[in-house]
DNA sequence: CCATAGTTTGTACTATGAGTACAACATAGG
DNA sequence: CCTATGTTGTACTCATAGTACAAACTATGG
């Protein structure tokens, strides 16, 4: 199931808008065999169903964010510094996948319930979110916060949700810069 | 469809969790039907058949929040102040409904979908805090921002997620406090 | 106390769409 | 040329969302 020939893969791309659009309940399997090309046969044939195709494309698309994150990271730079290039890197491959990002942002709840997905989501968001954050407090570029897990959760959510506004301007032409939040939470 | 009896309404509350857990489309009507002790039928009597579950679950969630937004944003501070306010309500409540607050998130492709869910979703959160934004950018208390509508989603996004995560600690002794954060976008 | 409208129940039904089975066909690599 | 692997088409099954409807129940106002 892990080794889709690259042809199918590409068309299967063509399903992603789709799935955006309407949801993956909303969107018939039959629907996606007509879009992408591919008999419905050959979709079960390499992939497990609905869930097959959208762990497909949201894996290749999350995949693809741990990489260019992982790059972000690994400059000599402060914490800080790392931490807006990886959250900027994480946003760019979202503008950058519109029809994916919409996927994963309304199927939400189903992506963190396939196994490979969940996994996937805490290498491209939430561990290398933690993890600056703690090398942040280290080398004095951030500080402390009380809830590590919260405040990645967090900035999960806010560039996956802002990142899935549909864009009037052609999202080539924007460049994205943030200035990190510093969000603190106290338990009372 | 509107006028659910209280009875009915408070016996539904009982699917929240199950909708939460395995997303509306894991859950099956008929499940629905035996948790909340409510026949099939009478679902349908009163209500748009699953969808139209989540939008009575949901909807009531949205307006609890427009409310204690409503409150929190009519102080006579400056919007910076307010905003905080603001925010720490949309949060508060999330908290107090874990159960609703996944199901909102994990199905928000499908809640944004729903016209009326979609209309309580600008009411409870993207519209208070552009408006608190702007007002900001007037009384001085908190700086421009290029597209003031990113930054609402930016936020809605982060309380969601984060309100969603799945909490160890018991929520009510949770008190949470937010320092905002400066987010700037420019284009190239 | 009755009539009536609105609500609830139970059951049996239809319709849709996910997923399966399988045989025939294609194609590439050894 | 033989065999593995992949592809096609078609025809199923099966689960479940939603509907139909008649009978029973309940509350309310006349």
């Amino acid at each position: 199931m892990r080794k889709l020939p690259a042809k199918l893969a590409s068309q299967l791309y063509g399903a992603a808008e789709l799935i955006a659009e309407r949801g993956l309940d909303g969107t018939k399997i039959d629907d996606i065999a007509e879009v992408t090309g591919i008999l419905k046969a050959t979709i079960y044939y390499h992939l497990d169903g609905k869930n097959g195709v959208l762990a497909f494309l949201l894996s290749d698309l999350l995949d693809l964010i741990a990489g260019e994150v992982g790059v972000a990271i690994s400059s000599a730079e402060d914490a800080r510094t790392r931490l807006e290039a990886a959250v900027a890197a994480q946003l760019g491959v979202m503008v950058e996948h519109p029809f994916l990002c919409r996927a994963l942002v309304g199927d939400l709840g189903r992506a963190t319930r396939l196994p490979e997905l969940a996994v996937a989501l805490r290498t491209a968001f939430y561990e290398p979110i933690e993890q600056l954050l703690s090398e942040g407090v280290a080398d004095g570029s951030l500080r402390q916060v009380a809830d590590p897990g919260a405040v990645a959760m967090s900035v999960f959510g806010a560039i996956t949700v802002a990142g899935s506004a549909p864009r009037s301007r052609d999202p080539q032409r924007i460049q994205l810069r943030t200035r990190l939040a510093a969000r603190r939470r106290s338990a009372s």
